[in-house]
DNA sequence: ATGGACCTTAAAGTACACTTTAATGCAACA
DNA sequence: TGTTGCATTAAAGTGTACTTTAAGGTCCAT
């Protein structure tokens, strides 16, 4: 299937301006362009996008999946070093999970106590009358 | 205890500046200045910023944690809002950790891709020979 | 009393990832 | 034929969170 930029957008979930702005930051270098020079998405390039919005939900920079997509254009013998690109990469998304974790028992026991506050001042506030 | 910025800085593992910045940006009100107008961090000034570097880590906004500082300075009616702000951050860390799981399964698969890849790739090598 | 380590402030600069603006052009439809 | 809707490009602007720079003050040891 060979979809426009727009509907390409629409099912990504992105703005077009922000698919625009991947090719022109090497993200994109395989999309075609129709007898106007309109961007043409096949289903590759689809699957691509998706793959890329969902490591950006983990904050991979772009400048690594730009090197991913350098890579892969150099052919077969880089697979090590996008393996590698990929592995530093679930480093830093192990870590911020137990950053999460920290984070979470941290805010629940905050929740906790602004639980406690809420309820002296509420008793409180029902004495006063 | 009683500590000036620099030693301030190592404990918490922060440079010094950013220490400075947030105070700038209303995030540590509390602290008091000696007789040269050094500042001063006690106890429970490192314990708000332990809990600030905590929940950094999982991106809140510096608008939130100075929104909450805030809300402290004018006392226990305001517990309910502050309890509120930190529920919402806890809803954004839980949506992060599926984000990290969905990205990690999908990373996993890239992973077990290349390795088939560069098996293949060292077999022809080997090959060649 | 001079050098070094620490502190101060204000302001400018940086990194990253968009987002917006402006100027333009094609193509189909009333 | 004109206007609506989609597309294009280049360039400037934005938001967040620092980080760096510049200029200076204070304390202490040699």
């Amino acid at each position: 299937m060979e979809i426009h930029i727009k509907e390409a957008a629409e099912k990504i979930g992105l703005p077009a301006h922000t698919l625009r702005y991947y090719e022109q930051e090497g993200l994109l270098p395989f999309i075609k362009r129709d007898e106007n020079g309109n961007r043409i998405f096949n289903d590759s390039d689809l699957l691509w996008l998706e793959l890329i919005v969902c490591l950006r939900k983990t904050d991979i920079p772009l400048s690594e999946l730009r090197a991913i997509v350098e890579l892969t254009k150099e052919g077969d013998s880089t697979a090590l070093q996008r393996k590698e690109i990929f592995e530093k990469h679930k480093e830093k998304m192990m870590e911020k999970k137990r950053d999460l974790d920290d984070a979470f028992s941290k805010i629940e026991s905050k929740i906790g106590y602004y639980d406690e506050i809420e309820k002296k001042y509420n008793k409180q506030k029902f004495n006063e009358n």
